[in-house]
DNA sequence: TAATATTTGTACGTATGTATT
DNA sequence: AAATACATACGTACAAATATT
């Protein structure tokens, strides 16, 4: 009993004030004591309630307004909009799983494999410093059993990792996957980017489309646990060959 | 000149301090004054710079740590993660914070309103059966304070919810959630797509960008949990406004 | 290794502005 | 016109994480 009650004081004592205040108010949210389409009580009645600052309140009541639960107007209150859980908190995006699919149902013959240093422009597209350096490798991708490329890969891998793609020329496994691996260090955060492109010359013919037809650019950004790029890929997809489509699923929580 | 001079001190007088701040600082991202890559100045720096208090520039950053153009660490700094370029990275995929922001922040003006009889083409489109009944609304969305159109929008409502736009002209939240606020249902599921295209004619015109321009149309499912499509949503994002961007976190924490 | 300085995070207080009722 | 309720903005202090000495 007093262990349990000391355990949860540890807990409430890390967790910041205004973290506590906002999951007891979508915990009210979620046991109609604050019914959707109602109104909250005012931020005086809160800090009455609770015990805290109003800054504390309105930091508590900023993060369910960011993610949809609460809106305030001026003069009139602060609006309760669904309940406790939304479209943030709801969705997952996609897990890195659809990463996984991919890669393993699909080959990369790797074309090239260089050394290179990121300076100037490439340092700027990398978003790293200049000087440092970088394995470069890029080939096409097909899918297993088909003659037609599906898509033009590139992959810079961060030097500490390089030895991963040694010996390496076809890839079936997902090259992040493959640094986890070596490295025993996680990674934990993907930043992807999508455009929309030409493609033309080389890689039109490469990829087997027509000059000028259209594409998707995607960029990935793999950072480990501490932040640091380990490999940056790039892919260029034919319209036609491919569709980005993301499904966004409802968090039972 | 007087007079402009007085209207851009009105135009200031009534934007938020912490705005201004915010604007000056993207603007400086902008313009490499402070890199990607690099530290922002401290806190207190910035206090000092812009004569502002600590509060104001913290809410600053604030912004801009929520839209993904700066992140902060405890006792390192402030680190500028990218060249937020207006529009662009204010939308980020559907990664934490995104698709609300992005409702909140922007508003759309609806041109046009009527009711549809999905068939054919547009049943196929709407992967309806043939014979549902819509109501079709369109319209430039804009990002609040600015003139130029960010995107072009179409949305297809189930006629069961047609009620929540009666007498909308502008929309400020997102369509999705007032559904779930007007049929107390949940939407379970989003299907998402995305794929690049060249805009043409009067789409063109209308969101002010040369013929043939790259751009991305992102359409969306909304499913209840019954499984049945509530809206279907139509954007096109010229290339120039919008860049595309998920971030992917590690499945656990 | 330990102590210290630096930098962001949390939390409090107070005052005034602005939209709405 | 007055009261209400959120929004903005100034201030202070200390905690926690990190970097430096």
């Amino acid at each position: 009993m007093q262990e349990a009650e000391i355990q949860l004081a540890n807990l409430k004592r890390d967790t910041p004030l205004y973290l506590q205040i906002a999951h007891r108010l979508e915990q009210r949210i979620r046991d109609e004591v604050y019914p959707v389409g109602s109104l909250l009580p005012t931020e005086a009645e809160l800090v009455e309630a609770f015990q805290v600052s109003r800054h504390t309140v309105r930091q508590a009541i900023e993060q369910l307004k960011r993610n949809g639960t609460l809106s305030a107007r001026k003069g009139v209150g602060t609006k309760v909009e669904s309940r406790g859980s939304d479209f943030s908190t709801r969705f997952r995006g996609q897990s890195r799983h659809d990463l996984f699919d991919f890669s393993n149902e699909s080959e990369l013959f790797f074309e090239t494999k260089t050394e290179v240093i990121a300076r100037g422009a490439l340092a700027d597209e990398l978003q790293v410093t200049s000087g440092r350096k970088f394995t470069h490798a890029a080939g096409l991708r097909y899918f297993k059993g088909e003659t037609v490329p599906f898509c033009w890969n590139e992959a810079y891998l961060d030097e500490s990792v390089k030895e991963v793609l040694q010996g390496v020329d076809v890839l079936r496994k997902a090259l992040f996957q493959m640094i986890e691996n070596y490295t025993g260090e996680r990674i934990t955060s993907i930043h992807q980017e999508l455009k929309p492109i030409q493609i033309e010359g080389m890689l039109a013919e490469k990829l087997d489309v027509a000059e000028g037809s259209l594409g998707l650019r995607m960029t990935r950004r793999y950072l480990s646990s501490r932040g640091r790029m380990l490999e940056y890929a790039i892919q260029t997809l034919p319209t036609e060959r491919f569709n980005y489509r993301t499904i966004l699923l409802a968090d039972e929580k």
